[in-house]
DNA sequence: CGAATTTGACCAGCGC
DNA sequence: GCGCTGGTCAAATTCG
């Protein structure tokens, strides 16, 4: 409670602006932005997480999440946009264009460091991005974004 | 002052 | 049936 402050203002030794095997999150964010379209990935490589063939990019690791399969008793509401990014990086508030507010925070028993939940603050934005580090590897920080972003970055 | 952030508690779903 | 984990929301507080 005394280091919110200077999560991204106050880094004197973690002032690492972008790091190598961030290539991949850096496309990625700049096809997002640019394209304003709604899933992250879904030219080239959506069709290739969901056969399973990606699994690493650039150094980086990338998870895809299966389908939530909730619809059971008549109601689907499968949230297929999910996408986890293991970027190397010692900040995990990494500005990707759009402002987040932090709505949760949970200990994992995978891992002694907590889950930070984020929302994207734009309403009509139902853009969820969890947060979490690396248990075997704090320098690496593995962002998962669920929704799609239904505003601009204007 | 407003907005953003924090922590805790609550709820839900699933497992055994 | 109970327990546990994970997730979300709410309120309070703080910072800008």
């Amino acid at each position: 409670m005394s280091y919110n402050s200077n999560q991204h203002l106050d880094k004197s030794e973690n002032d690492l602006p972008e790091q190598p095997g961030f290539e991949f999150t850096d496309w990625m964010f700049d096809r997002w932005l640019d394209e304003n379209s709604p899933p992250l990935v879904d030219s080239a490589m959506y069709p290739a997480y969901q056969s399973g063939e990606i699994e690493e990019f650039d150094g980086s690791t990338i998870q895809q999440g299966e389908p939530s399969s909730i619809g059971d008793n008549g109601r689907e509401r499968e949230v297929r946009e999910r996408f986890a990014f293991k970027t190397k990086s010692e900040v995990e508030v990494l500005d990707d264009g759009f402002k987040w507010r932090k709505y949760g925070k949970k200990m994992v028993k995978n891992s002694p460091n907590p889950r930070n939940y984020y929302k994207c603050s734009v309403e009509g934005c139902p853009v969820k991005k969890r947060v979490e580090r690396d248990r075997e590897d704090p320098k690496y920080v593995i962002t998962t974004y669920e929704g799609v972003h239904t505003h601009e970055s204007s």
